[in-house]
DNA sequence: TATTGTTATACTCTATAACTATA
DNA sequence: TATAGTTATAGAGTATAACAATA
């Protein structure tokens, strides 16, 4: 069997990397008392407002009943409400409040200087060229049209 | 505050990224009975053989105690072994046996089928370009000589 | 019955603190 | 006292399964 000639596997580098700069995002947002999970739905809030959970949850890649344990954590930190949708009464609409508004506003500032942190000595073309090859990479991970088998049906 | 003009904060994409990619590469060893941590446990075992554990969990970049958790499990499914070493009896040496080897080839199979997966449509160049790209993140996000004030000895 | 969300429970990885055994 | 490792415990993030409420 045939094995790529390349240095260490690009997977592992990828891994380590991802390992190395997820936590250090992680403690650049629980700095200002956020969180990544926290962070993510508020994001998804601000794209869409009002939204149900099961939106949430899909935009933020996550379960439902794990999307439910953040917000029970979110809501008594005053982040957001819930409440009933009058029109579906089944669907909890989620909202921010104006301390999740400033929650969202620090964490974003906690984001960004990360991210100048995570740009040093990067000209913008690499950084366009880096974005792009993690699309790839996110792409050919989630993709399953290569013949090869892996009976994952996405969980 | 002047925020940069470019678009999605590149620590989003890049936890976006970190969070699928790893995930899949934990499935991919997952399938074959590994995990992430046995993974790295095993390939820093190939790299220094009886080594011990101090000088592992470095390797692996993990505390003590969660290396024992890690050994513990990896022990009593006959992976490796552990023996005081004679010249200093609080040292054990961790040691691979018969089992852990072929499971250490059989995950590093997987890791390299997954790393196939990655690479699909990206020529080498780009590989090389992405594997810099890589360690250039880590450096930034490591280091700690840049002016601003992160007082977070690493942990 | 189907859909939305919650509760109960558990798993994995990680950590800190207190302990044991050596030195 | 200092060092190597283990045990006890906990916390964060995630998941599945069973349930309640609503449609």
């Amino acid at each position: 069997m045939p094995v790529p000639p390349s240095g260490p596997p690009l997977g592992l580098q990828l891994a380590e990397t991802a390992r190395t700069v997820s936590r250090a995002f992680d403690e650049a947002l629980s700095t200002v008392g956020g969180s990544r999970p926290a962070w993510q739905i508020l994001m998804a809030l601000k794209n869409r407002p009002t939204a149900n959970q099961r939106e949430l949850a899909t935009a933020v890649g996550i379960r439902g009943a794990t999307l439910t344990h953040h917000l029970d954590a979110m809501e008594s930190d005053g982040l957001l409400t819930r409440r009933r949708d009058p029109n579906n009464r089944r669907v909890h609409l989620v909202e921010l409040t104006e301390r999740g508004e400033r929650s969202f506003h620090t964490m974003r500032e906690a984001a960004v200087a990360f991210d100048q942190r995570l740009r040093r000595g990067l000209p913008p073309e690499e950084i366009e060229r880096l974005s792009e090859l993690l699309a790839r990479l996110r792409d050919n991970v989630t993709d399953e049209e290569d013949g090869t088998d892996h009976s994952t049906n996405r969980h």
